[in-house]
DNA sequence: CTGAAAGCGCTTACAG
DNA sequence: CTGAAAGCGCTTACAG
């Protein structure tokens, strides 16, 4: 025995927009119109509608809607990092609540997705099967790929960071290069003489463009820029750093590190050592996260503002997306020196 | 002048379906078995979809497709925590991490979103509107409704947590209690005769529980129960709360934070008055977070197996919507007692 | 102010 | 193994 065809209507668990219209005696259109807010429906039919919608407990189907609309009201957050540390990083923290405060209001989502193992192939053809209106990529390695291949197949993207390479995309980025060199002066005016710095990863422009700043604030105090060494951002990494740093400078007495956490890690290995913190070796991080008043003495640090940044991220993204013209390619964040007891 | 209409289909950017067919030389039926894998086709047209997907750099509507299948391929992380705290948290990250990890390889996308502001009815719309196939809510406080009403809507929900009030969802949780009582056994054991605590929030299960088994700890050792102050999870209600334990509470020589970052408030407080940790106070955290092992001394915890938790809750959800049967309401995964400096 | 109809790009019985 | 056709639940000109 088979069904009729026509029950299948009937049927479905959930109300549709037709069976709306039919409980307020009103057509589709006119349904879709106060749905969406549209003018040029009467009081009443308003009225009849909303009354159904509430008594059936309609919501619309979303994928029908964008379906025509090709719109899905929701961004993409990509996250390239390797994934392991990204979360609980106070810096994306940050940046993840001012990209939700900037959307806040604007009824879009949010959809986050880790790059990490995905060869890249299978990330770029969800984004750009219309699940999203637009991308944030954030905290890319080397020259990736990605934003520049997903801006070419028309997805409007914003980089969160400077990307490296010749990719063409708009980015938000904090003024790094000008806080290295505010670290690198602040050393030099305590009267430092022998300044070094665990700069971040070499494939970043976050650990490039902070190295640059610092060495240049060395250069123009005359002093030698020599005691570089790289570490990734972790407590581990920063103590691994500052134990090589004293092994092959034994004289530091200053050091720049490129994040706070690196710089928990090398005050660990410093206190280790039994040198004092600043007295022997003064230390500047960089981020002024909640590491930095966490640990003692206090960290004098570079403060970036990470809410901010998000915030500016989706604010550039969304206004790309309404269509607004002569938006600006690139936009920095002012970065400022927050002195407390380390340096 | 007006296009004719047959063109509209040959206007748009990205290549449909229907273009396939039409490149490859054979019906839409063909090319949607060909991408769904389904058997049943010949490799010779099998071979003329996928060379012309490849010309074509065809990639399928995910809206026409969802509108049919009614499946989306991804799920909601609803986070109803006020925001601000959440990220960063190192849990959190944890959990995070956690959770795409049980995702990998399922072709499921994560759809991260805050309750906060909402009211809750935007959010519940949305997530009822077919954006998800099911929703993960984590954080909350008090005896929240939305789980509750989510599930009741016919969405597969899991929580993060017990929920707190009648709320019937199926729900992953750490061992809070025992992890409690853990804590106060080796504070009692350690010696201590007047053992506190910095217990989390009250509305939330997570503060409960471990409150409740540090009870349980010093009860059976016969010691009192009544030095107890709340805090939420932040580095200064941890050092607030430690001030007012040792005003209220003078002798104290062992504390229980409930969680690490409180403990590293509290051990602030305890230096900046002088106290030895661990000669005059004993402290015991809980998380076991990257802020246990940057602090000196080192933070003897409870650790909970935060990424194991998020995979769980993965698991939990994608079995659900596998319409696996038999899966357990509740599951609560074992936590442990981190010896190291403090306690 | 309102409705009938076409169409968005897929999947899925159904018939061959 | 293959294709014609119906249908998923919306929006949007178009005509009135």
């Amino acid at each position: 025995m088979t069904e009729p065809v026509d029950a299948t209507i009937e049927d479905r668990g959930t109300p549709t927009l037709e069976a709306v219209a039919r409980a307020a005696g009103v057509s589709r259109s006119t349904v879709s119109r106060v749905i969406n807010e549209l003018p040029g429906v009467s009081g009443r039919a308003r009225e009849a509608v909303n009354r159904a919608i509430e008594t059936l407990r309609y919501v619309p189907n979303e994928a029908a809607r964008s379906l025509v609309t090709r719109r899905t009201n929701s961004i993409a957050l990509v996250v390239s990092e390797p994934g392991d540390r990204v979360f609980g990083d106070p810096f994306f923290a940050g940046v993840l609540r001012g990209i939700h405060a900037g959307l806040s209001g604007n009824r879009q989502l949010v959809l986050m997705m880790l790059a990490e193992d995905d060869d890249g192939a299978q990330l770029e053809s969800y984004l750009c099967s219309g699940h999203v209106d637009g991308a944030l990529v954030v905290s890319m390695h080397g020259s990736d790929p990605l934003p520049q291949r997903l801006a070419a197949a028309g997805l409007p993207v914003v980089a969160g960071g400077r990307p490296l390479g010749d990719a063409n995309v708009p980015y938000v980025d904090s003024d790094n290069f000008t806080g290295g060199l505010l670290a690198a002066r602040h050393l030099v005016s305590a009267g430092r003489g022998r300044i070094a710095t665990i700069a971040g990863p070499e494939d970043m422009a976050v650990g490039i463009d902070r190295l640059v700043g610092w060495r240049r604030g060395l250069s123009e105090a005359g002093l030698p820029t020599d005691a570089i060494v790289h570490s990734d951002f972790s407590v581990d990494g920063g103590a691994a750093a500052m134990a090589e740093l004293l092994e092959r400078y034994p004289d530091v007495d200053g050091v720049f590190a490129a994040a706070d956490i690196i710089a928990v890690g090398a005050m660990r290995e410093l206190a280790q050592r039994g040198r004092r913190i600043p007295a022997d070796v003064a230390v500047v991080g960089f981020d002024d996260s909640v590491f930095a008043t966490s640990v003692t003495p206090r960290l004098t640090t570079v403060r970036q503002p990470v809410e901010e940044f998000g915030r500016t991220l989706t604010w550039r993204l969304l206004a790309q997306l309404a269509g607004e013209e002569h938006l600006p390619p690139s936009i920095l964040l002012p970065t400022e020196l927050i002195v407390r007891d380390s340096a």
